[in-house]
DNA sequence: CGTGCCCCCTGTCAGC
DNA sequence: TGCTGACAGGGGGCAC
């Protein structure tokens, strides 16, 4: 049971810090979930808590009588019943904590696309939802309207996989590419996500530790160093802000 | 409505 | 050393 809540940090979240400290004081936190790159705590009564990490968001569980002090950049602490806490974490604030009731949450979350890893994720949906947009398709799969849960790192990594050009648009894919893009977004995450993420620089896990699958990147921050599937080097260049990298030769661009 | 751009914020690193 | 600018894994808001 969330006994109190403690806001250092009220930019982190989407309401004024006392009525969200008061709509959190004395939730029981049932079930823990996750959609897209959303941490979720179903709580009763009738309270939903999505928690984004941003960039550098950490939420870390900070027991009882731990004599550690809470990390620096402490945004938000839940005190639980018990004496044990659960802390919010973010240097860059570039995460956000928001609190919907159980009806207002499946409202919101059915503005974001579908989960990559779940059933109804096929190719032939894929397609279809490709074909709308003319968006690069790079920026289609940062998209969390789109489908929910990539980010820039496995962006790159599936389009590499799939030879598809960052630029390229979304409706322009060829058919006989979008099965291999569906199959290598959903295997960069799957082994993304069994090697414990990647850990560019602040990234870790509630427990403190790095992912390993930084090593494992194949494209993604490897601008000068030779392509790992052919005699080219890899590019780095930006689309809407973000870097994007490919091999000229591997991922042909537009045209 | 779809799309693209800017901005939020702090820390780190390369280059001078 | 110290300063400056570029860059970082995300996403909301706004203009067009």
């Amino acid at each position: 049971m969330i006994a109190g809540v403690r806001v250092r940090r009220p930019d982190l979240l989407s309401e004024p810090a006392g009525a969200f400290a008061r709509g959190m004081a004395g939730a029981e936190i049932d079930q823990v979930g996750r959609r897209g790159k959303n941490v979720v705590w179903f709580c009763s009564p009738d309270t939903v808590l999505v928690i984004n990490l941003g960039m550098t968001g950490r939420l870390l569980f900070h027991p009882r009588g731990d004599p550690a002090p809470l990390p620096i950049h402490t945004g938000v602490t839940f005190d639980l019943a018990g004496g044990d806490a659960a802390v919010y974490s973010d240097v860059r604030r570039f995460g956000r904590l928001r609190r919907f009731s159980g009806r207002s949450w499946r409202r919101w979350s059915r503005t974001l696309g579908l989960e990559p890893l779940g059933r109804s994720f096929t190719a032939r949906r894929l397609a279809a939802e490709l074909a709308r947009s003319r968006s690069p398709i790079r920026s289609w799969l940062l998209d969390q309207r789109r489908v929910a849960g990539i980010g820039n790192i496995y962006a790159n990594e599936a389009l590499f996989l799939a030879g598809i050009h960052p630029a390229l648009p979304a409706r322009a894919i060829p058919a006989a590419k979008v099965a291999p893009l569906h199959r290598a977004m959903r295997r960069v995450l799957r082994a993304a996500i069994a090697a414990c993420g990647t850990t560019l620089r602040d990234y870790r896990d509630p427990a403190g530790l790095e992912g390993s699958f930084g090593p494992r990147l194949v494209i993604y921050g490897r601008e000068g160093q030779p392509c790992v599937k052919c005699p080219g080097v890899v590019l780095r260049t930006v689309i809407s802000n973000r870097s994007a990298f490919h091999c000229p030769h591997c991922q042909p661009p537009p045209q």
